[in-house]
DNA sequence: AGTTTCGGCGCC
DNA sequence: AAAGGGCGCCGAAACT
């Protein structure tokens, strides 16, 4: 490994040091604080197994994912080596395949030999990121963006050796109440039987309540015309199937997605283990590959319990997104209410629904998401009236994604183009369609994008691609300030015992001593204050969180 | 037979 | 007309 102390200007400071070990490198390196690597997911896991933590990093790759995108590049390479060629002027060579997506003090950068670049072309890369940041619209938020998603890359591969306390007992004893015994053989277990009998019963056939074109057909028999067997959709439907029906396809899920052979594949010495993944999404949420572990049902997390004289703090951002949204959109009003700890919901119905939370709600969420039909049109007026520049800043976001331009959010990561945006401006300057594949769903060629109904922000359709980025803004600016929730969090737990275990949105768990917990609960309070004012700047917006210390993440709600 | 898409649901 | 955004997961259906 060669190992290079840095500037404060990110050049060389001294001498490039051959290094055999990594972790020794590091460990016997206490007065760095920032560690330079081409790729965190590649180089952490290793130091992580051998015991050792790092403050801070700065992740090349996941920087130039971002430059890329506020450069309007997306899908350009994003690998060290092709950013060097872009620097170079040479061939840029494409990504390596499964590569997922996303992936003052001194500092020092390295790389591990014969992985990656020599030490001295990443180091020319990385001076030229440096440069890319001060020509953004923002630098200071363009660095405070790479600084908080490599800080998230750290949590996640942190998050990912730790695992998620869980009890494979706990879990059983759940599954066996919902759905009763297991047949040999592998089919369906008795509940799930009986229920399926049920059904067939009420409609006078077989029927298989698993196989929705099966149970079209039966209503259809039954006289009674069905679009799909969406829960909503069967909700209203008078039939004596509809109830077992409906219990049916809630227990089928379990059984499929977190029944007995998830429990096999996923947990493993009192840990669900799956991956977490920093800025998995465009809009900077995590996903996670394997387990579900973003969809884990709130039945199923009785299983999650603490390990023995332990406790989890659980910590739930009150409705984080309509805070988010007075914070970039600077709306008086909105501002005023997001300045309060107290339920935002209620306050925006005291102002503008007279008093009606459900409806102040479904207003709020439709803005953010661009409802475009039923009452969320009529609420949205009265939302207008009263919170007329949080409106306008998600209306505009929407312009701008369906006339193609670049949308970002408040730190600056930038909303790609979506896919139908250059055949729509294509179709607009006259040019000729003639790829069947960015039609999925469409007419023929040249077929103008928005008739007919695509699903899918991507599918060619102004419109779906205006709520996606109208959704985009706000979705994201929260992602952003949680990345800078969960580094300063992070930090406050780097002395305790205590551990992150889950991240979910807006929502954490920390694993810890019961000792601990209280220390922890004030620290999720500050991390969260701090976060809103390091991301969004000066402003009155809070950030309050809900936490509970449980023993069981059940016992949270 | 292997791969991709669809339908439906889980979570936020 | 409940056609609002982001995801992952699963089996079945559809495709090659």
């Amino acid at each position: 490994m060669e190992l290079a102390p840095l500037g404060p200007d990110g050049l060389p400071a001294g001498p490039v040091r051959e290094e055999a070990d990594l972790a020794e490198a590091v460990r016997s390196r206490p007065d760095v604080t920032r560690w330079v690597w081409r790729s965190t997911a590649e180089v952490y896991p290793r130091l992580l197994a051998a015991g050792v933590r790092v403050e801070r990093c700065y992740d090349i790759e996941d920087a130039e994912t971002l430059l890329l995108g506020h450069e309007g590049r997306h899908g350009e390479p994003r690998s060290a080596a092709a950013a060097l060629a872009r620097l170079r002027g040479g061939p840029v060579p494409p990504d390596p395949p499964q590569r997922s997506a996303a992936p003052g003090a001194q500092s020092s950068l390295f790389e591990p030999q014969g992985v990656g670049l020599p030490l001295a072309d990443l180091l020319a890369v990385y001076a030229e990121q440096q440069r890319r940041h001060e020509r953004t619209a923002h630098p200071d938020r363009m660095r405070l963006l790479t600084a908080a998603e490599s800080a998230g890359m750290l949590v996640a591969a942190e998050m990912n050796r730790a695992g998620l306390p869980w009890s494979a007992d706990v879990h059983r004893r759940v599954l066996h109440e919902l759905l009763g015994e297991r047949y040999a053989g592998g089919g369906e277990p008795r509940r799930l039987a009986e229920l399926a009998d049920e059904v067939s019963a009420a409609f006078g056939r077989r029927v298989r309540p698993d196989l929705p074109a099966d149970v079209v057909k039966a209503f259809a028999r039954a006289g009674i015309k069905v679009g799909s067997t969406r829960r909503w959709e069967l909700r209203s439907v008078d039939h004596p199937a509809v109830e077992p029906l409906l219990e049916y396809k809630k227990l089928y899920r379990i059984w499929v997605a977190h029944g007995w052979s998830w429990l096999q594949d996923w947990v493993r010495d009192g840990r669900f283990r799956p991956e977490f993944l920093a800025g998995g999404t465009v809009t900077g949420r995590w996903v996670t590959n394997g387990g579900g572990a973003l969809q884990i049902p709130k039945v199923i997390r009785r299983a999650v319990v603490a390990d023995p004289g332990w406790r989890l703090v659980v910590a739930d951002a009150d409705q984080m997104e309509p805070r988010v949204l007075a914070a970039i959109s600077r709306d008086p009003g909105l501002m005023e209410v997001a300045g309060r700890e107290s339920d935002l919901y209620q306050s925006v119905s005291d102002r503008a629904f007279s008093g009606d939370r459900a409806q102040a709600k479904l207003a709020v969420l439709g803005a953010v998401y661009g409802q475009t039909s039923g009452d969320g049109l009529k609420n949205l007026a009265a939302l207008r009236r009263r919170f007329p520049r949080a409106v306008a800043y998600v209306d505009e976001a929407a312009r701008a994604g369906e006339e193609g331009r670049l949308v970002r959010t408040w730190l600056g990561r930038t909303c790609p183009p979506a896919a139908g945006a250059a055949e729509d401006a294509a179709e607009e300057a006259g040019l000729p369609q003639d790829d069947p594949a960015e039609h999925p769903a469409g007419g023929p060629a040249g077929q103008s994008a928005d008739q007919g109904w695509m699903p899918g922000y991507a599918s060619g359709n102004s419109r779906a691609r205006g709520r996606f980025a109208r959704n985009f803004v706000v979705q994201g600016s929260a992602a952003d300030w949680a990345l800078l929730l969960l580094a300063g969090l992070r930090r406050a737990c780097r002395d305790m015992a205590a551990e992150l275990v889950f991240f979910q949105h807006d929502e954490v768990i920390v694993h810890c001593p019961q000792d601990e917990a209280e220390t922890v609960v004030e620290a999720i309070r500050e991390a969260a204050e701090l976060a809103g004012r390091l991301t969004f700047g000066e402003t009155p917006v809070r950030f309050p969180f809900t936490t509970a210390v449980v023993e069981c993440y059940a016992d949270a709600k």
